[in-house]
DNA sequence: AGGGTGACGATCA
DNA sequence: ATGATCGCCACCC
């Protein structure tokens, strides 16, 4: 379901639609197992860009998507005290490897096609 | 309306 | 590599 903009005059802005959210959750459950992808390139290839914040908060609120398998930029573990190791141990799990402390993106992320996944 | 807050990101010392 | 700063943006008082 979709919020819709408050259409007072003939212009008005789109408040920010919940479509964005959607998107950015179907990108997320996208993620296949033994890859991953950044808070940034996340948001940018669901049509939102700079909106790494967001995908972040929403990673937190909604239930059941595959919040290991979003990193920070290059690799990097955002996640707060132990969300962090847990984090690193379930993405070990899947096959991931790191480099240090980061992720090894060089094998592990996961590039979105720009082509609209129609399903 | 206004200010504080992040599971961010890029840049610079 | 590490910490400080600044830009961003939706939320929550």
């Amino acid at each position: 379901m979709k919020q819709r903009s408050k259409s007072s005059s003939g212009k008005n802005i789109p408040v920010v639609s919940n479509d964005r959210r959607v998107r950015v959750v179907q990108c997320i459950r996208a993620l296949p197992k033994g890859k991953v992808s950044s808070y940034g390139a996340l948001a940018k290839a669901a049509g939102w860009p700079r909106a790494a914040r967001q995908v972040a908060r929403i990673l937190r609120e909604v239930p059941g998507l595959p919040w290991y398998r979003v990193v920070g930029a290059g690799g990097a573990i955002k996640c707060p005290g132990e969300y962090a190791s847990e984090q690193r141990f379930r993405l070990q799990m899947e096959g991931v490897t790191f480099r240090g402390a980061r992720v090894d993106m060089k094998k592990h992320e996961f590039h979105f096609s720009k082509a609209r996944r129609v399903r």
